[in-house]
DNA sequence: AATACGCTTGACATCGTGTCAAGTTGCTGT
DNA sequence: ACAGCAACTTGACACGATGTCAAGCGTATT
C-alpha cells in the first residue's frame, strides 16, 4: 500500500512519535523534519500538505497496528456479545489512533481534507456500531420503542473519541473502567438493562 | 459588567451573528470588523486578541440570555428532580453558546487563552453536574458502588457540548429528544434506572 | 561518463493575527 | 469659540506557519 520508501516511513513514525510525546501541542512540519533528521521539503515531497501526511499516518498505523485484524474478530459474535466485542475492540484501538486523530480533529474546522479524512473514519467507525446495533435487533434484544437509527446514533456518540478523551484523559480513567462502563452504559441505552455494580 | 460602549456592543453582536450563520467556517476577525462596520483595527481596540472577542462574546451570550437564572432554578431541587432539571436548563443552554463554544474549541489546541478560558466554563459547567450528583447521593437514589467522582465524571462526559453537537448537529436529533434520552441514560447511569419508552 | 533520482538549500508567496504611528472627527468643558 | 481629549480610521509592517519554486549536489545505475 501507497510506496514504503524509507525517507517516507521515517518522516511517518517521526511525526507519530511527535504526536505521541508533545499530546496537546501543535506539531508542525518543520518539528516533524527535525524529528525525522529530513529538511522540510523532503517531507513535502513525500507529502502535499500537513493533512495529507496526518491523512497518510492513520493509515499507516492501521496497518502497523493491524485495526482490521482487531475488529474482524467482533464481527463473529452475535447479539449482546458482539455489542461487547465491538465495543472492547474500538475502545482499546481508541489511543491508539487518539495522537493523530487529535491532531486531525484540532485541524478539521480549517482544513476541508483533514475534516472529510476524520468524518470518513468516523463513518467507517459508525458502521461498526450500526452492524452491532443491527445484531442485537437481530437477537430480539434492542429495547421496545427504540428505533435502529437512534441507537446506532446514540452508541456511536457514546463511544466517540471525544468521550474517550474526556472519561480517560480528562478525568483520569483507568481504560479497563472506561470499557467496562461503556458496556454498561450502552446495555442500558440500548437493552434496558440495569446496571449493576 | 466590562464597559459597554455602543461600538464594543456592536462588534459582539456582529461576532454573534456570523458565529450563527457561518456554522463551520472560520469568523476572520476582518469579517468581525466589516459585519460591524467597523475597522479592523477597532477591533483590537476592544479585544486585544481574538480569545478575547470570543471570551467577552461568552460572557455577553451569559448576560444576555440570563444563564444564572436558567440554571439557578435547578438548584432548587433535591434528588431526582434535580437531576431533571439540570439537563433541562444546561441543555436547553448547549444551543445558545454553542456557535461560541465552537469557535473556542476549535482554537483551543493553539491558543492557551481559549483553552483556559473554555475549561473553565466546562468546569463550572462540572460544578453543576457535581451537585447534582450529590443531591442524588443525599436523597439516597446513587447506585450502589457508584462514587460520586466517577458519577460526575460521566455525567459531565454525558452531557458535554461535544455530545450535544454529535446528536442534535450530526445525527439530526430533536432537541426535546436529545433531552428526554440524556435524562433516560443519565438517571440510568448515576441511578441503575431501566429505560422505559 | 551521462543520466536520473532523492534530497538539500534558500528564497519567496500567502494568509491571518497582532502592532504601530499618524491622521480625522466629534464631543466636552471653560 | 476653541483647546483638548477620546474614539475611530488608514495604511504600513512584523511574525509564524504553510506551501511553492528553482537550482544544486551526491550517488547508484546503465
Amino acid at each position: 500500500m501507497a510506496d514504503a520508501s524509507i525517507t517516507r516511513t521515517r518522516i511517518l513514525n517521526a511525526c507519530r512519535a511527535l504526536l505521541e510525546s508533545d499530546a496537546g501541542a501543535v506539531t508542525r512540519m518543520s518539528d516533524v523534519a527535525k524529528a525525522a533528521g529530513v529538511s522540510r521539503q523532503a517531507v513535502y515531497l513525500h507529502f502535499k500538505t500537513r493533512a495529507e501526511l496526518l491523512i497518510a499516518l492513520t493509515r499507516h498505523i492501521d496497518e502497523v497496528e493491524h485495526v482490521e485484524e482487531r475488529l474482524v474478530a467482533s464481527r463473529s459474535a452475535t447479539g449482546l456479545e458482539r455489542l461487547d466485542a465491538y465495543i472492547e475492540a474500538w475502545g482499546a484501538y481508541i489511543p491508539v489512533i487518539y495522537p493523530v486523530g487529535q491532531a486531525l480533529m484540532a485541524m478539521a474546522p480549517t482544513d476541508d481534507a483533514a475534516r472529510l479524512a476524520w468524518d470518513d473514519r468516523m463513518n467507517a467507525m459508525r458502521q461498526g456500531c450500526e452492524a452491532a446495533v443491527k445484531a442485537l435487533a437481530m437477537a430480539g434484544r434492542l429495547r421496545a420503542g427504540l428505533g435502529e437509527k437512534p441507537a446506532t446514533d446514540m452508541l456511536w456518540t457514546l463511544l466517540s473519541v471525544r468521550n474517550w478523551e474526556s472519561l480517560v484523559q480528562d478525568c483520569g480513567w483507568d481504560q479497563t473502567r472506561y470499557i467496562k462502563d461503556m458496556k454498561a452504559l450502552s446495555r442500558a441505552y440500548l437493552c434496558a438493562e440495569i446496571i449493576d455494580a
